[in-house]
DNA sequence: AACTTAAGTTCCTTCAGGGAACCCCAAAGG
DNA sequence: CCTTTGGGGTTCCCTGAAGGAACTTAAGTT
């Protein structure tokens, strides 16, 4: 489909859409952060093409979101997430919030999460890095930065 | 390219991916959160076919994320953001705070975020809606939820 | 030697994105 | 009144990415 290539432009939503925006990334990263990080194990769990998988496996790796890693000393591979990767999950997160409120319906969340500090089923939430309040869309003034053009 | 709906998925991530996952579309929120309301805006600014903003746009109004709005009494429209919309900017903060620390580079960020409520520039951070210490990747247990199949 | 399994690769078809040209409508200008 | 302008799309054709099934390779297993 010929997709104009969002990287170069000054936006770091458009860059990280070059990285996890194609589709099935997102999806992909899901899946090995829950444990499955094998190709097949992908394959069967997603119904995505194998030549789509292999694409995007390829570019998830070359971005270092995940990493291949060989196991049982033959030509057997697993993806598992890097550093950059794992922190990638936040917006799973967010995404997850969003479509749980918005999309689950009658039916209630999908899935849900037990916070490990306080044990309790909870989701995430916004808040400012710097002062701890709420930070969301109306919360903010944006202004140029350096790497601004 | 016929493109296989992840809607269907009894995941949230998924779903919210069938919503705005289309390649445009989170560019198109951003714009229009920034105040670029109007088709011809949002065409120059990105340099996307009119044909896929119209597409796009068409998606996000069916979604309840955009309401089209008649403005000077003729045929003039501006895209606005609704509540389910503005919460999606969340999921744009996140990416922002993500392509800035991971692919801004050397040049820093091309915009900052001034808070509100703390008059700082800062970004966002996860935390736990109910306890309100962090929760990233690591910090959750996934259990099955009422909506899963 | 034949079978299985994981991890791709190849090949063909179909349809979505790019891009440019075109169209419609309401106001403004002369 | 007739033409121009400008916003907001629509139409058309072309290219190339996603789907899908078959094939391949390399190392065990029976």
């Amino acid at each position: 489909m010929q997709r104009t290539q969002f990287g170069d432009m000054a936006c770091s939503i458009a860059r990280t859409l070059d990285v996890i925006g194609e589709p099935w990334s997102p999806l992909i990263l899901r899946d090995v952060w829950v444990g499955l990080n094998r190709f097949d194990q992908l394959q069967a769990d997603l119904g995505i093409s194998r030549k789509v998988l292999t694409e995007r496996l390829g570019h998830l790796v070359e971005q270092g979101v995940l990493e291949r890693h060989p196991y049982d000393n033959r030509p057997r591979y697993e993806y598992r997430l890097t550093a950059k990767g794992a922190e990638l999950v936040d917006l799973l997160m967010v995404m997850t919030a969003w479509g749980d409120r918005w999309l689950a319906g009658e039916a209630g969340p999908p899935v849900l999460y037990r916070h490990h500090a306080c044990g309790e089923i909870s989701g995430v939430d916004l808040r400012c890095a710097h002062c701890g309040e709420p930070m969301h869309a109306g919360d903010v003034e944006l202004m140029p930065g350096p790497g601004a053009r």
